[in-house]
RNA sequence: CGCGGGGUAGAGCAGUUCGGUAGCUCGUCGGGCUCAUAACCCGGAGGUCGAGGGUUCAAGUCCCUCCCCCGCAA
């Protein structure tokens, strides 16, 4: 069976991989146009293209699939193509090329939770539970139907980053199983139930600027969500941008969201909310590394003083 | 060469403008006080000031080169 594999970040290398090791053919991997990223704008590679390099498998990067990608997909002859994860809206003319069709693996428990950003999004709403599930993809934005789910528990405390790391690999050990029922003939293939799916924008810096009237409970469930990318963060007295990396909830002894309930290396630094308080365990200044602030607080004894909080910001 | 911030004790910072004995908070070690404590008091240890070169009587500080870290931009 030829495959074609269709992925970009770090949550599709387990995919590639996997079908690799199951011993499929994939003869051809489709990714993201390498970008300037990073200080210096050095050109980077993703990291399933560095993935498809080590296996010698040929790397196609349009900037476009449905515009300049038809062609080259065509060439390969797939059987089915696999996306994780590919960050390009696929056209019917590219769905119809597959004799078998096009899985996506993605990461929530469909229809919950659609959109680019499921696992961030599901953290960032509180669950406790999400999972991955593999579908047949058509047009609409993961509307397809549903081959097989599996469960993940979302963990106490856990980062959108750890729980990506977790679901990656589970997400292909759950492509594995499905190729193999399509294969058998037994796979299940259940359309979407639209009455129970909600759909997830695309991630935006500003949805990381911290909202103090909202209660503590959603803002550390938002610091959890966006990080590590946008991040949350708030203004700081003289419009010094702090970013969140780790926060819990606290007490509140009655205060206006937004003002400082305590900011020495004793108690930590707790900010009130629209219910309860933000304690913040970890973050980082401007020019500076991601740090304790506790650590924070002991070289800038007076960081107390900057106290107001711009409550006005994002409605 | 995209723009900007930074590297000083185990941690976080000040000192660099205008060269002149290496400082602060915390931690750590020892001692004391207290029924007790994340409290308080006394004392100690701990630093090639990112690296190399230059100027100078004298460089953390001025000049040149390099390395590393971080933010913006996705």
């Amino acid at each position: 069976m030829r495959v074609v594999f269709l992925g970009t970040p770090e949550f599709g290398v387990p995919s590639l991989r996997a079908l690799k090791e199951a011993g499929y053919n994939v003869v051809g991997v489709f990714t993201q146009p390498d970008r300037p990223k990073g200080r210096g704008n050095k050109m980077l590679p993703s990291p399933v293209k560095e993935c498809a390099l080590s296996y010698g498998i040929p790397v196609f990067q349009p900037l476009k699939i449905r515009v300049d990608g038809v062609e080259d997909l065509r060439s390969l002859k797939p059987d089915l193509c696999v996306t994780a994860a590919f960050g390009q809206i696929l056209s019917q003319e590219i769905l119809d090329i597959p004799t078998i069709g096009t899985v996506n693996v993605h990461s929530s428990l469909l229809p919950k939770y659609r959109g680019s950003a499921p696992i961030n999004w599901a953290i960032a709403e509180g669950e406790t539970v999400t999972g991955v599930t593999t579908m047949m993809t058509d047009r609409g934005l993961d509307t397809g139907d549903i081959l097989l789910k599996k469960e993940v528990e979302i963990l106490p405390g856990e980062t959108a980053e750890e729980l990506t790391a977790r679901m990656a690999p589970i997400g292909a050990e759950l492509l594995i199983e499905t190729i193999r029922r399509i294969e058998a003939g037994n796979c299940p293939r259940i359309k979407q139930d639209e009455t129970e799916a909600t759909y997830y924008p695309m991630l935006k810096k500003e949805m990381g600027d911290i909202d103090w009237r909202l209660p503590a409970e959603k803002i550390v469930c938002l610091v959890r969500g966006l990080t590590p990318w946008p991040g949350t963060s708030f203004v700081w007295g003289e419009g010094e941008t702090v970013k969140v990396w780790k926060a819990e909830v606290a007490e509140n002894p009655g205060m206006t969201p937004g003002s400082i309930i305590a900011s020495d290396a004793k108690r930590g630094l707790v900010i009130a909310a629209g219910e309860n308080a933000v304690r913040i365990i970890e973050l980082q200044a401007p020019g500076g590394k991601r740090m304790q602030a506790v650590d924070y607080l002991r070289g800038h004894p007076a960081a107390w003083q900057r106290c107001e909080m711009k409550e006005e910001r994002h409605g």
